[in-house]
DNA sequence: TCCTAATAGTGTTATTATGACACAAAGTAT
DNA sequence: ATACTTTGTGTCATAATAACACTATTAGGA
């Protein structure tokens, strides 16, 4: 007969290890960046590697994460959810260890983070231009990670989460355009805002170069979860 | 300091046990159906569940989840995608237990299926008729997979694994509106399904009360993944 | 002061996608 | 043959999209 959690002896098994590991996503200089730190002992000493822990017996899987987050970079209250739970054998040398890994979005350009860019245990790197040799299997999931905020960018206001909470209709394009990683028409992104109704004018203006940019902020009922705002354009068939 | 993943000695913390649950989806009779076991002991006697069990130490959390499903099904080689991690403390009375939720899709009408529906330990329901008092925190796992299949069929081509390789479109379409619960408007359907060019005719008919319906297969190249086929009919607007 | 560069923001139009619904086709049952 | 049932197509008004030309408002220098 096939053992089942029926019959179960809670002593009897060998159990894995659980972590948590958090991608931690922010903006530096409109480009978008991942927090990486650099490991001391082995295994993989010396190699980056995303920011995570053990998970302890009385704590929930999140309240790891938040942990872990709020350790990093002493922020909270900031945007997270789970992005998969990565569990091969042997992913991690000294012994079976599953890893149920986050992404974090933080307000990088807004709060003043604990972490020092000097520092050279902790640092942010852009997404594209990532260190060699990560630890574990940290490129794959850093990858994962990417293409999930990448594809929910089209239809959720994930984006809203990187940026201060009164921003510029440029500066947001700015952000579809630098995750997307394509162009994106200036007319048809506004229109889409416009009509979506998810922004509130500030009436402030913000100086710079060229004429000012109007600030907006998100109507708060609608920042919350997952609402939709899908923002895509079509790309061009090229098919036979 | 911080306790981290550098300085951990493997033996020296208490582990949760991880298990796979794995929420099993058929039609029968064209309608969404889902397997549940009905358990023996405590915790929860006599309560349904989803199928799953423990993690051994040395297989994936895929492994895992495939061996469960056909140790209750018998089949294999079907479509399996993780759900999410279930963590909480206290969601099992025994010992903290983590659970990777999986779900699979299997296409209960072209295989012969070993679970009996007679045998009292393992069942089909409706997804709309499910039995009180799920084990554990099992009935939001079950809801959390019926909303994800719910909403992935709107961008992929997920509920072709349900059928048979042939299959009309009528019969596609019936799957379209029981999963989603709502009707579906026939010419909209049959044409946006032309334009995919997801489907190949097999020249066949299927005789039965009325005209006889095509029989199609999908293209193969465009089977495997998440190839996006989007099904929506926008809802009517109805705002303040 | 006036011109230019730079950036923000709007209008317009052709094309495509969508939703609603009428209609035609091809079988079975009587 | 005729009614009935189910499959499958045609059509059209409307909405969404992509492309692109255009206007607006500031700073800064000639």
């Amino acid at each position: 007969m096939t053992e089942t959690a029926e019959n179960y002896d809670a002593t009897k098994y060998e159990r894995p290890s659980v972590t948590v590991d958090v991608v931690i996503f922010g903006l530096r200089s409109g480009r978008l960046h991942v927090l990486m730190v650099q490991r001391k002992h082995w295994p993989y000493a010396d190699h980056w590697a995303i920011p995570g822990g053990f998970v302890n017996m009385d704590e929930s899987l999140e309240m790891a994460a938040r942990r872990e987050l709020e350790e990093e970079t002493g922020v909270h209250d900031v945007y997270m959810e789970q992005l998969y739970t990565f569990g091969e054998p042997g992913r991690d040398p000294r012994t079976r260890v599953i890893s149920v890994a986050y992404f974090a979005l933080i307000r990088t350009e807004e709060q003043a983070l604990q972490v020092s860019d000097e520092s050279n245990a902790v640092r942010w790197f852009p997404v594209d231009e990532l260190p060699k040799d990560l630890a574990f299997d940290h490129e794959k999931i850093l990858r994962f990670a990417i293409d999930r905020l990448r594809s929910k960018l089209e239809y959720t206001t994930l984006a809203f989460q990187l940026l201060p909470k009164e921003f510029s209709l440029p500066k947001l394009k700015r952000i579809y355009e630098e995750i997307l990683g394509e162009q994106l028409d200036k007319a048809n992104f506004y229109r889409k805002l416009r009509d979506s109704d998810l922004l509130e004018d500030t009436g402030k203006l913000l100086n710079s170069r060229g004429r000012p940019a109007r600030l907006y902020r998100f109507r708060d009922s609608r920042i919350e979860g997952d609402f939709v705002f899908r923002y895509r354009e079509a790309k061009k068939k090229d098919e036979g």
